[in-house]
DNA sequence: AACTATTTATAAGA
DNA sequence: TTCTTATAAATAGTT
């Protein structure tokens, strides 16, 4: 912007570019720091220059992440699933792991609580340690595994009856206190 | 920088910060367009104001989010474990989230296997569906068993004995072919 | 929001 | 490359 009306267009030459950033470089960090100190806000820059992997970086690398950090996680929240940045799909996985993690142990308890259940009635006493178990679980799988039976016996005989609810899946098994249709006290 | 010269320090009245800010803002933004079209370089700004939890952004957001996402990358390897940013600290969730999901897959096959024995030993015949089972994870389910009986025995026998391997938690387990002590055969 | 006196940034030359 | 300098651009204070 001076000796000739600046023209807005990439710069050919090599030599001149270079130069032309490395002034420019100065400048703008220049102006970053002003606006930052006369107006206390929180700013930072990132400048790449072609061949070098290395950034420049202002005010310092701790601080640049700092405000990344910061924007990272609104910019997440505002744009909630659109968008496939790296913290995002991050996140995604997580959710995900967790998500299975959640349904494999339901699925644990249950298989716990149907051998327990077995044992119960094939052999009629329990191995393991009662304290362990909660019996309002076992309450609640017999009558899963009753209302199984129920619904087999009526596809089988083809004939209306009440419809019966299942609860399958993660949410909300261990939410059941009481089944309806059996109680169960261990002495 | 016009009338005065520029005092570097922070700018009190705020009517006269903001806008000083507004000002700046749009130079500064005007900068970087010209520098990343100049010289042909990746830059973006992020400039948060007081009171605003949306920061401004050039070039836009999609492009920054492409920036930054490079230089995050970028730092997290140089600094290693050192800095606990965000996306480091996500992969420790991660990691910590699939190691327990991995340990609850194989208890779950442990739970499943242990009752399937149950049924064996019990009653004589299995109920589920024999397809789906794999007679030789059984098989090493039953040598854990006897291993575990073997060692209380000689717990409480208090004599010496050969020592017994366990091979309890996450790694390995689905590895055993064969048992060396029993053979399961199913017709 | 527009103006303008100055300061600041910088393109080209040395 | 660095320094210089003419000039463009940015902007502080004003209207």
């Amino acid at each position: 912007m001076a000796r000739k009306k600046l023209d807005l267009t990439y710069i050919t030459n090599d030599s001149k570019r270079k130069t032309t950033l490395k002034k420019r470089k100065i400048g703008l960090i220049k102006k970053m720091n002003e606006i930052s100190t006369l107006c206390g806000i929180e700013a930072c820059a990132i400048i790449y220059t072609p061949n070098d992997p290395q950034p420049e970086v202002w005010p310092s690398e701790l601080e640049v992440q700092r405000v990344l950090s910061k924007f990272m996680e609104m910019s997440e929240q505002k744009q909630s699933r659109k968008m496939l940045n790296q913290e995002s799909l991050l996140k995604q996985i997580i959710s995900k792991s967790q998500h299975q993690l959640t349904r494999q142990r339901n699925e644990n308890r249950k298989k716990e609580m149907t051998h327990l259940m077995f044992q119960y009635l094939s052999v009629g006493r329990v191995f393991d340690n009662p304290s362990l178990v909660d019996l309002n679980d076992l309450s609640w799988l017999i009558d899963q595994k009753l209302n199984e039976i129920k619904k087999k016996m009526t596809m089988i005989q083809i004939q209306e009856v009440a419809p019966v609810t299942e609860n399958e899946g993660e949410q909300g098994y261990m939410h059941h206190v009481q089944g309806p249709e059996s109680k169960i006290n261990i002495i």
